[in-house]
DNA sequence: TTGTATGCGTTATCAC
DNA sequence: GTGATAACGCATACAA
């Protein structure tokens, strides 16, 4: 392996000289330096990332920290965290997996972005404390080194019913996502919020767990219990999207007997027929100021917590109800 | 920051004692050892990774590197990655962009698993060289450091033509992925090769780039020039469903004018209507085998490229030639 | 402008 | 068994 030693050397100078030059500093002569930087380039030499990291004590590595790889959905988020990143010359490295866990205590990393149910609250409460910069899209919690960048779920679920009842539905289904989704509790929160003020509507709510399988579940007890036209509120589109799948092997069609409404605008959601209805954000958004917002943390600059807005994106799923 | 100096005096011993102590070795007492295991975790303390790494040389982490993060597609090779890495006690991160290139030469990963075309094959070629382990999925190089673990695409794609053949087709289209993906092009060849053996189909190919749209432009095409009933193979799933797409808004329908399959097996195929026939593969396998290579190219044991197999499933989208 | 010297936190090679 | 001590490769305060 090639070090600044050898090109020092090769040079004729001192190390320190080389490192001076390497990193662009005034102090060095150009004659020097372009003999320094010429000889480097020669050798093939490229610095060595643990021991910079040792003596500068950073990285310029972030890491962003997901349950898992599965997700449809996170393509979009993480396009936005990078080109965010990159911009300010930081790097991304992309986490799963109780295992790396250790990436933010060892210091391989300067500070993380989590959307990860592995982490519980306590140890990510730790490491703030140790002074480790984090930045949560998926609960609240309080500390000067954590920022939160969370969805506007309350406005969603509350676009999402006051849709369907403007659309005249008097009986609605909300399907839930995992009782340890903070996402799925705020929305199913506003959804009972809003339930209350229409008490003509008939409202009932099944148990899922984002899974297109909990989707197809609902749809069949939705099915069962038949009696009227009725409107389904899931929580996520991966569950609309397994209701669907349900119901094309029934008599039932969407946006006809079952009207559906999803949550997430998933690049699937526009291929279904008729188009899903859903509530949209943007991924890319949502991904970019969670990373700004932790190049806030990492430089000491104070930060409040931010919200990502969402709108409402109407399809076909979701008709007037025809008595 | 709590370092073994720290420990070691508290502990009221030397830092080497408290550096075996801390790594289990059985030089030092059990009397001593538990002594300063637990004033380490007392301290909360955490090895810093860049002074070890630096000092051992490895990292222990391996590097998967993808073109862009936005394909439904690497969910299950990535699972399959992890879960091998894992049982070895490697860690792994996930890295896109040209920016993060540099993980490999400054040594801040022991390996590298490629499945990213902004690497060329010159850039491989130099980290090989420079002594860098490297799994290659997406392209062959031919070099000590590198290893190749390829899908079986030639006998995939003649599994394809096939199966189109028994059926009764005699009107062939292909839709090719981008001219710069090794799959694809050896999908292509090996079509090419099965259609020249069966000399009285009426064969032509169709550009494609692998995205949804291309496929929804195939469609298009074929129908425009539409005069019998037509078999299309997708050399991916992702523009089989842009077909399938398309075809929704026509008066054709997928496995009756238009017969279709594709080449992955995505999850999304499993929901089409009719089901997609397609090619398919382990990509937890793929994941698996790949990071076993590399592993083994770490530890210096003799390693032979290896190859994925596939498999077809047959849908309801290629049916029989009613004539 | 350049060189010397020190330390970042570990591991590992010696002595003792 | 334990303790000095020297690296690992780099950045930097200070001297020259």
């Amino acid at each position: 392996m090639v070090s600044i030693k050898d090109i020092a050397k090769k040079a004729g100078v001192s190390i320190s000289t080389v490192s001076y030059a390497l990193n662009g500093s005034p102090k060095v002569t150009e004659e020097t330096s372009a003999k320094i930087l010429a000889i480097a380039k020669e050798l093939n030499y490229i610095p060595n990332a643990a021991a910079r990291n040792l003596k500068k004590r950073e990285t310029k590595v972030i890491g962003v920290y997901l349950t898992d790889f599965s997700g449809a959905f996170y393509g979009q988020l993480l396009q936005g965290i990078l080109e965010s990143l990159s911009r300010n010359d930081y790097g991304l490295i992309v986490c799963s997996g109780e295992h790396s866990h250790r990436y933010l205590p060892e210091r391989m990393i300067d500070g993380a972005i989590i959307l990860d149910s592995t982490f519980s609250s306590g140890e990510l409460l730790m490491y703030a404390e140790r002074g480790h910069k984090i930045v949560i899209l998926d609960r609240q919690i309080e500390h000067p080194n954590i920022n939160q960048v969370l969805l506007d779920n309350k406005a969603g679920a509350t676009l999402a019913i006051d849709h369907i009842v403007e659309k005249g539905h008097t009986k609605l289904y909300v399907v839930t996502g995992p009782e340890d989704s903070f996402d799925s509790m705020q929305r199913l929160n506003a959804v009972r919020q809003a339930a209350q003020r229409y008490p003509h509507i008939e409202y009932s709510e099944i148990p899922g767990d984002f899974t297109k399988e909990a989707g197809e579940r609902a749809a069949e007890q939705i099915i069962d219990e038949y009696d009227q036209i009725a409107a389904a509120f899931c929580l996520n589109d991966e569950m609309a999207i397994g209701m669907y799948n349900y119901l094309a092997n029934t008599e039932y069609n969407a946006g006809e007997h079952i009207h559906i409404i999803g949550f997430d605008n998933l690049e699937v959601s526009h291929h279904t027929k008729p188009r899903l209805s859903t509530i949209d954000y943007s991924k890319r958004r949502w991904g970019a100021v969670a990373a700004e917002q932790l190049l806030k943390l990492i430089k000491d600059v104070p930060v409040e917590n931010e919200r990502i807005y969402v709108t409402l994106v109407e399809g076909e799923s979701i008709g007037e109800k025809k008595v």
